[in-house]
DNA sequence: TATTTAATAGAACGATCCATAGAAATCAAC
DNA sequence: GTTGATTTCTATGGATCGTTCTATTAAATA
């Protein structure tokens, strides 16, 4: 009963993503956007009621097309050691692929320090907490099939590797070499089954 | 020969660091800043050229402030292991006390898109770098000392703990309980006399 | 075909952006 | 007190910001 969209949400927020993605929230204008999605102001505005609600709906989409299905599937992994690792070595190739080097778009608005609203701060810190509740299961899974110690501090662990990865996604923003990305993915999972002793001082035990 | 300042430089660039800490650089306006110092947006040109000009200074100062002296003092620990963990320690205990949870300057500018110049960009890898160099440093010296294995990768364990720092450094704006942290900082100090082995899958060895 | 309804574009809004020009103010040297 | 150098403020420039108004377009329904 209406006239038909000249482009989907779909390719809208692919290309909005792009310019938040290089730019940054407040580094993006609506003419960056318009200009990327080919939708004038006024039609963007019109589906997504303001900049910060276009910003939203393309974080969601970001990371629903990132993570979602990656998370899944690594959760299928028989070993998750190995589901743990792979996740980390996925992001690090992701990161090394980007000839722009721009990272992920969810750690970089986590960083943004330009007014935003509560909605875009509250995408973030969800879609981080799933990453970190995928490392807390696979954490419990070897637990349970004593590829890890009965004692592990699953949650302390869990959010140990979330740091590992936000690490990697900053370092590949800088220069970073692959070599520098995957030292630090070794780092993180050599980590796992070497509970924190001699090296913590006492004063701190 | 001329009109003092009503000013310090020193007060200027403490007020400044401030706005563009809270504010990321492009979200931090010219009238941020001229309230935030007290000085008309001409006085602020006139010595320091332009917005960018402002911002490598006020950059430049943070990491002066905050870690120049810290890594001297830490340098100076018998153990070097111990220099590494209390270097974590004291950036955690930071970014604990800061209730506006704003994280590091020299973190979120990496990770801000807006355009900005080179020469900001690249105080933030030179700062970067020198904490990087430190944690080299101390690992050289516990691998002399035998703290550390004799075949320990300095280079890959020191990106490592750089990464494990930005880490911290993140997940304390997000929300970030001590706890959290400090699990960070365990698992980071775990890795390093942990040599990667079991964990790693075998297509990557 | 006429009507309805949503999607779009163009133009313009006031506000704010960064930046500058010119004058006033201040202090040291003479 | 005059001169000269420098800092500062007021005022304002043009550009761009995010946003909204109005009108037009196109498809679905009747």
């Amino acid at each position: 009963m209406s006239r038909t969209r000249l482009l989907s949400d779909d390719v809208i927020l692919e290309r909005a993503i792009a310019v938040f993605w290089r730019r940054g929230y407040a580094g993006a204008s609506l003419r960056d956007l318009t200009e990327a999605t080919g939708l004038s102001a006024a039609a963007l505005y019109h589906r997504f009621v303001d900049k910060d609600g276009l910003f939203v709906a393309a974080l969601t989409r970001y990371a629903d097309e990132g993570l979602v299905e990656r998370l899944a599937r690594l959760s299928a992994f028989d070993d998750p050691l190995k589901a743990i690792r792979a996740l980390i070595d996925e992001l690090i190739a992701l990161s090394l692929a980007d000839p722009e080097r721009r990272g992920c778009l969810l750690v970089n608005t986590a960083l943004d320090g330009a007014p935003m609203s509560k909605a875009a701060r509250a995408v973030v810190l969800k879609r981080l907490a799933e990453v970190e509740a995928f490392f807390a299961a696979q954490l419990r899974r070897a637990v349970a099939t004593r590829l890890l110690p009965a004692d592990t501090d699953v949650p302390a662990k869990a959010a140990a590797l979330l740091g590992a990865v936000v690490g990697v996604r900053v370092l590949a923003r800088l220069d970073s070499k692959a070599g520098r990305l995957r030292a630090l993915a070794d780092h993180a999972m050599a980590g796992l089954d070497a509970p924190a002793r001699s090296l913590r001082p006492k004063s701190l035990q």
